[in-house]
RNA sequence: GGCCCCAUAGUUCAACGGAUAGAACGGAAGUUUCCUAAACUUUAAAUCCAGGUUCGAUUCCUGGUGAGGCUACCA
């Protein structure tokens, strides 16, 4: 099926051939045609001209007569400097779109038999509710799980809840001393709750040092001395020692954010296998510290903190136990890592967390790897760019953060909005039209998120970065609901499609829209590749963009010609759901109308 | 200070070392007795600077400039 692979085994035998010299498949480029020439593949030769020692022309020609002379399904080519465009025959394309509109999960595999991938993303914090940066990571994690699948893997997606330390002790602090009993609402859920006296302590915490710098502490002693973090540093030990009202206090506290954690997780449309707790891992964390430190691959310190020098690694000294025994962030990540590890021998473990942490990683890395724990090379951060706002970065004291909740609402009442300025919603109930409002709006957030390179920072301008037209996610729904709609009336007029004749000449619209298609596959496996859905979403653009123009220029349905139109229509018919199972693998849901 | 990332139209994003650097929004001008105009068509507009490697550099290397991130007994 892969025409490439066909071109690239008979472009090294022509060069054996004609110049009698053995070439890597490595050094051979093919590439899609670019648009203003003819020709479907192109290959460059500029590479062969040492071997050949001919001019890139005259090295193309003889190329380019040999593989048309072995490879039936060439119809022609030319070449234009270096570039040997080859064009197959239509029959070819038109054959293998009749292939693949039988086969039901074209572009992906089947899944293989081999250890799973467990894949943690979202690692959301007790004591505050999620943000934008928090949708960019559940977005990319649930997308990169998907298409994961895709390409055959069996996949585990993990949740890693930090549900413990020293900032979840503020909040419960914070409840305790100014609370005065607060429980959440529909108006207030839990979360958000949670939230509000993270902040109350931020502030409280702030006035406190203020008025000690004011009666002669310095700065340092004054953050390190007010009662109201000691308070919270003694209700961490008291946590750690188990006691049975800190610890109630923390369990109803905790439920509450769980219970606001989960609409928000269902609104964005995103789910996990399995969910892990800090409170239980930290434990298997610290023991392996001390095993660590047994086996002399830690430090102790006079004042008893436990610390690991990767000063032979390029590296600093880093923490791993404080002096008053408790553990902090790496101690619970090297539990969570053993913990997940012997729950599923995973192939590997990926980690989608933001690249403000590409250190922190890297130091989890080589501690694993000084405990002596072989798996830790299959440990891959998936490291993705932050989320800018105009203003700058998002800061949860300073109120610039862009909450989860109130970002997704905001999108669907925008595309409810516009929608209803457009009379999409004309003939729907007001429930299918709630839906299709819903789905709308969330597909112009997920997809504004999922074009952009996952490595790369992004800007998000609340104000003006979501549009409904253009390179978006609703775009692409529409072309989808056009398609749909096609099919409607071809049902009404009872207009099927037939085994259309392979000889039907095609146009060049219908031909790049077959050419499309047959990228599908190549691009569903770079995504896994690179783990970039962002290649998944620039190439349903591509296909809906270009379907639209066909569907602009030529009939389909309306086409007298029985033959051609049933090829339309069998063309359209894939396309859709082609741009289905392609939107699938970025979470994003398609509308039969719109 | 040290380490890491990034720099492309006015703006937000594309481009395995390959052809004349693609889109979208915004700007200008058009298309609806025709299968959904959230569409389609035309148009103006960009590779931070200086070197190097290469047949060929937005892409790789070196040096600048500029913006982020990390460098916590925070996570």
């Amino acid at each position: 099926m892969m025409m490439e692979d066909l071109l690239i085994d008979y472009t090294i035998k022509a060069i054996e051939s004609l110049y009698g010299q053995v070439v890597l498949k490595s050094a051979i480029a093919t590439q899609k045609t670019r648009k203003e020439f003819e020709g479907d593949f192109t290959l460059v030769v500029f590479p062969f001209t040492k071997i050949s020692r001919k001019s890139p022309e005259q090295t193309a020609e003889d190329i380019g007569n040999y593989l048309k002379n072995n490879i039936n399904q060439i119809n022609s080519f030319n070449i234009v400097k270096g570039f040997l465009n080859i064009s197959f025959k239509n029959t070819y394309w038109v054959d293998f779109l009749k292939r693949i509109s039988t086969k039901e999960n074209y572009g992906c595999l089947k899944s293989n038999l081999s250890a799973p991938i467990v894949i943690e993303y979202s690692s959301p914090n007790t004591n505050k509710p999620l943000h934008l940066g928090h949708i960019r990571n559940n977005l990319l994690g649930w997308s990169i799980a998907e298409i994961l699948k895709a390409n055959g893997n069996k996949v585990v997606k993990v949740n890693l809840v930090n549900d413990r330390g020293i900032h979840i002790c503020k909040s419960m602090l914070a409840w305790q001393l100014l609370g005065n009993g607060e429980e959440p609402t529909e108006k207030l859920k839990g979360d958000k709750l949670v939230g509000k006296y993270y902040v109350a302590f931020d502030k409280a915490y702030k006035e406190e040092i203020k008025t000690l710098i004011e009666n002669g502490l310095t700065e340092e002693e004054a953050t390190k001395k007010s009662p109201l973090i000691l308070k919270a540093q003694e209700m961490l030990q008291k946590w750690e020692a188990g006691d049975a009202d800190t610890i109630a206090l923390w369990k109803k506290m905790n439920s509450w954010v769980y219970a606001g954690f989960d609409i928000t997780y269902k609104t964005l449309g995103i789910n996990f296998d399995n969910t892990y707790y800090e409170s239980e891992t930290y434990l298997l964390g610290k023991k392996l510290v001390t095993e660590g430190v047994k086996n002399k691959a830690f430090d102790t310190k006079e004042d008893g903190s436990v610390w690991v020098n990767l000063t032979n690694d390029g590296l600093d000294e880093k923490l791993l136990l404080r002096s008053d025994g408790t553990s902090v962030y790496m101690t619970q990540d090297i539990g969570t890592a053993q913990l997940r590890y012997d729950d599923y021998k995973p192939e590997k473990l990926i980690y989608v967390v933001g690249n403000e942490q590409n250190y922190h990683f890297e130091v989890l890395k080589l501690v694993l790897k000084k405990l002596g724990k072989e798996w830790a090379k299959n440990i891959f951060h998936l490291s993705y760019g932050m989320v800018e706002l105009p203003e700058g970065k998002m800061k949860s004291r300073e109120g610039t953060v862009v909450d989860a909740d109130d970002l997704m609402d905001e999108m669907i009442r925008t595309a409810k909005e516009k929608g209803n300025e457009l009379g999409k919603a004309e003939g729907l109930t007001t429930e299918e039209s709630e839906l299709l409002f819903k789905q709308i709006g969330l597909a112009a957030l997920k997809y504004f998120i999922l074009k952009v390179d996952p490595k790369k920072n992004m800007m998000f301008n609340p104000e003006e970065s979501i549009d409904f037209n253009g390179n978006t996610g609703p775009f692409i729904q529409y072309t989808y609901a056009r398609i749909q709609s096609i099919f409607r009336k071809a049902k009404e007029n009872h207009i099927v499609i037939n085994n259309y004749p392979l000889e039907t000449s095609i146009n060049s619209k219908e031909k790049e829209l077959i050419k499309l298609l047959y990228e599908y596959p190549k691009t569903i496996k770079e995504a896994c590749d690179t783990f970039s859905p962002a290649l998944v979403a620039n190439y349903i653009y591509e296909l809906a963009k270009e379907f639209n123009q066909f569907y602009h220029d030529y009939p389909i349905i309306k086409e007298e010609d029985k033959n051609i139109c049933s090829f339309r229509l069998a063309l359209s018919e894939k396309t859709g759901k082609v741009i289905k199972s392609a939107m699938h693998l970025l979470g994003i849901d398609v509308p039969e109308q719109m």
